[in-house]
DNA sequence: CTTATATTCGGGTACGTACACGAAATTATC
DNA sequence: GATAATTTCGTGTACGTACCCGAATATAAG
């Protein structure tokens, strides 16, 4: 039972009907100093009353601040192009707020070197800008990191995976636990009672990512739960070369019970170009991410399924909620779950990353 | 390697370099006439020479032109909700489109009553709406419709079914083909080879929806392709009620090999709601559209899957795809095919319609 | 060459908000 | 009660573009 007849009215409306001017209005929207509270509040009230809206485009016309966004996040590498995706909804963010005076600085680092990150960051600071983007690989130092950010009070959103016991502006991406959840329920639909499951975490860095961790978690609740019976294997392999990665695997695949394989994150492809190899494409196998590379394995029917969420997107809605909280001073959800999406060969064409 | 120092110019530098006024620079901007042949080409030489991009923030601020826009869908009934989410897209549009002068009427029909659609296209073109949306059920009513918008050149978006042979400005909405194709895939990892599939169509429409054909189209190209020989039934039910389709489900249970049930449309709700009462939550259920009816069912588990398009997604931006037309003045891409997405318990909370 | 008519252009204001600056009103100080 | 200090407020300009109106220039008609 919304009003229908909301005119649009401005400041110069409010301001003949408190019979003020409207500077003495616009002090009042920003709160600034300078107004009785007589005033003020004879103003607060007419405001509500017509329940005024900013015109946003006049605003961001009139408004001469200019501020300045950093991110933080990986770079894309040989390893994995992952990060590109990211990188492009940072791209396509920046692009749309060039015009509301909004200018992008971005700090890459190597995921398998902490020093690069602590180095970025410190260049970031430098520069003073007033909202942050980071995908928060390294625990520790994120930590710190955000500690410094804080000091400053420079807002700043997560992406990709969320900062355990921190509290930045935001967290835009999946729900790690959940997914995994997922995983275990599409594959509970694909194993005969007899067959193993085997459960790859492929990552260079020692102390295994936490979002792996957690995703294998929320696997092992959903697999629990129900009472499945069949033998889950998990194993983590250091280092991400074709070598090592076939090394492990054909070692494995001597439990001829195998059937399924999943792959805890992007690595999926590698995996897929050893068992092409060792001609055991008869195996189901899932994993994370929508990469070429990837894509390749899942149109030969290689990959099965692949997990996906949004990684551009992420990006994208994260410099948007910099952009809602500095600019616009609205309120941003500080939790914001990207969905889960399953790739198939069937529907991967109709996927936007 | 794009020039960085895309310093951003307007209107005044260019007409300070070409030695004119910012009204005439006006005038070429926007092919006004006015201005002589030489000056022209000199101003539009300028113009790509600075890569000059119009400020849409003041552009929109100074453009006195109100538009308006028209949607046309069907209304949410009580034999289906789905309809909510595409009328909650468009609301969001016209909320966002509201600050740039735009307005919205809406037109909603029944999607049991031609007529209603008829008398609704009537009254939408007496208002001379600038733009419309429509979600064309009836595809004879629908093409006379097109006709008449093509005389008045209003541009015309389609949104949740294409209409075949007609070319409006834009189409949102599934791949019905590739949607059907899909679900051929994820069945057949959930049958055994002597098990039976049973594909319902569930609407009252006599000239049965065209999309859900395309769906049972794109479903048996996949089993063909494959070489599967699993008995595939189809059937039509006439009436909506659940009286109707419980008669029809329970009679073709006595065959009993049959495993999976594979409903074309959102009535995947009133089948749930027919096996929990037949006892047969152990059959297979796949459906369509994520409405809170059918949400129940998939956590009780008697829904298996839900392949949904983004409805409210949809919507939106078809409604966007106007306002870049028509107030932006920019290209706008004709096909968008919407995400397949595949919704499961442990998903749904995620999903955003 | 003068006057009339077309053509080409520039000045100026408006859109709704932000903010600098200074004027007016109020209060404090002696 | 006069002056200073402080508080409170209004005027005016700017943001970049759209477009009205009238002025200047060019072309046509006599």
């Amino acid at each position: 039972m919304k009003k229908e007849s909301e005119e649009l009215v401005g400041v110069k409306e409010i301001a003949r009907r408190a019979n003020v001017s409207i500077a003495t209005v616009d002090r009042v929207l920003h709160d600034r100093p300078g107004v009785s509270l007589k005033t003020k509040e004879k103003i607060q009230q007419i405001i509500k009353e017509l329940n005024y809206q900013p015109n946003i485009v006049a605003r961001t016309l009139a408004s001469r601040k200019k501020l300045k966004f950093a991110i933080i996040m990986p770079a894309s590498s040989e390893e994995t192009s992952y990060w590109k995706a990211p990188l492009d909804g940072v791209l396509q963010a920046e692009q749309e707020l060039r015009q509301y005076g909004i200018s992008v600085e971005k700090y890459l680092f190597d995921q398998n070197n902490r020093k690069t990150f602590v180095k970025q960051t410190a260049a970031l600071l430098q520069q003073k800008p007033d909202g942050i983007l980071l995908a928060p690989m390294f625990v520790e130092e994120s930590n710190q990191f955000m500690q410094q950010c804080r000091e400053q009070s420079i807002p700043v959103v997560f992406i990709n995976s969320d900062l355990p016991g921190q509290s930045g502006l935001a967290y835009v991406g999946p729900d790690l636990y959940q997914s995994g959840y997922l995983s275990a329920h599409l594959i509970s639909y694909l194993v005969r009672p007899s067959d193993s499951i085997l459960m790859l975490h492929i990552t260079r860095e020692l102390e295994m990512d936490h979002h792996l961790l957690r995703k294998e978690e929320g696997f092992r609740t959903y697999w629990q739960e129900q009472g499945y019976t069949q033998e889950l294997i998990t194993m983590h392999i250091g280092q991400t070369d074709t070598e090592t990665i076939r090394h492990h695997i054909s070692r494995q695949l001597k439990n001829s019970s195998i059937r399924v394989l999943f792959v805890t994150n992007s690595r999926v492809a590698a995996v897929a170009k050893v068992l092409e190899e060792l001609d055991r494409t008869d195996l189901l196998l899932i994993g994370y991410d929508f990469l070429e590379d990837s894509i390749v394995y899942l149109k030969k029917n290689v990959i099965d399924f692949l997990i996906c969420q949004k990684p551009q997107e992420q990006a994208y809605l994260g410099m948007m909620a910099l952009y809602d909280k500095l600019v616009l001073n609205q309120p941003v959800k500080s939790v914001h779950f990207m969905p889960i999406d399953i790739i198939t060969r069937e529907n991967y064409l109709f996927y936007n990353n």
